[in-house]
DNA sequence: ATTGCTAACTTAGCGTCGATAACTTACATG
DNA sequence: CATGTAAGTTATCGACGCTAAGTTAGCAAT
């Protein structure tokens, strides 16, 4: 077994970072998180199995870690899109576009994160969601709205849950399903369904 | 191995039935499908292994198979529910109800049809959805109250298609993360948003 | 009644996996 | 220079999905 140097004495905490980030990086060749082996990730390091298990109490915990890490970045996106907006509607609807088109492109993180069995050795997912992807700042602009006589009197944390939701449920629907006919613009359909309704003004 | 007796001539098609309904039970003491092994399955029913792979091509097409009984359960339950409704309001939300219930209910089959990686080798599970649970039910629905003036002009089929994806959402991260402070009556609140939108009227 | 055919299985085993106990080696510190 | 311990490795366990090859039971034709 071909493996690298071993780290000077008390940075072995810098494997951990060369872990999460080939882990990361592997994900994208493969079509579920699952698929990816401990072994492979640790011949990818170019440490062994127990090597990485000094790190990460189970697989999926390391999984988890390595998917973090794309969903911070695609927080940070996010902010950056809003943080140019004025327009409320508009703001809320860049976050829920850069949602799914996030994980539309992040498929394999977005499903071990969302769609997968909680690990209870993980933090939390959804957890980690509202506090990385900007689900603080949509309850402000959901209550700016809602100052503003844009939206009618609820909670705006519960109908930024509710929004939420829904995104979730367009995002995951084009992942487990790609290649069905869905309604072209099926977010935009879901966007505008929130906002006003099926039932006539 | 203790094996039970081998099927009469031409009637090994019977193992079929036995091996998908004790499946479908052993399902519910599990977490997860993929929790359960072949080996687990073949000795409940009582043959080996490799009798059980003349059935099916592989592990999850056998899951498939059984957590589509359970669906096609639903979908009765909600037609004898909607029947004996004659307002079109309450019958879409029943359908909804009926959904998300059997989803909490029953969330390994529900997992392993609409929130894993679809198999190449089964059918699409979408598709069978909609042909089982009453989706065609519900776009009817929906054109009826297009035309009795209680929806938008849209499409039923597409309206039908944010409807449930929306429903899916609700019942996805109900099963994902139990437990969690959802808005009480999540279900309601989207259904509601859907209705009437978040944009004063 | 015996033989042959084939459906309905079983035996045995391959390669892979996640995980861990037990050992080794390099290095900072006294 | 001795030594403790961080940072690894070696070797292995039990379980898994899956399959090639063998076996047995029952019906059909002679």
């Amino acid at each position: 077994m071909s493996t690298s140097a071993r780290s000077p004495r008390g940075q072995g905490h810098l494997l951990r970072t060369e872990i999460l980030e080939t882990t990361a990086r592997l994900m994208a060749t493969v079509d579920e998180a699952e698929e990816l082996s401990v072994r492979a990730i640790a011949e990818a390091v170019g440490k062994t199995v127990p090597a990485l298990y000094q790190h990460f109490p189970d697989k999926s915990s390391l999984l988890t870690a390595a998917a973090e890490h794309a969903l911070n970045a695609m927080g940070e996106t996010i902010d950056a899109l809003v943080a140019g907006e004025t327009d409320i509607d508009r703001r809320l609807r860049t976050r829920a576009h850069a949602f799914v088109d996030f994980a539309v492109a992040h498929p394999v993180p977005y499903r071990h994160l969302f769609m997968s069995r909680p690990n209870p050795k993980s933090p939390n997912t959804i957890e980690l969601m509202m506090n990385s992807v900007g689900f603080s700042g949509m309850v402000r602009d959901l209550a700016e709205a809602k100052e503003v006589g844009l939206m009618i009197d609820e909670e705006p944390t519960d109908v930024a849950m509710v929004f939420w939701t829904a995104v979730h449920g367009v995002a995951s629907l084009l992942i487990s399903h790609p290649g069905l006919a869905w309604p072209e613009d099926l977010l935009e359909r879901v966007l505008d369904q929130h906002a006003y309704g099926v039932v006539p003004r």
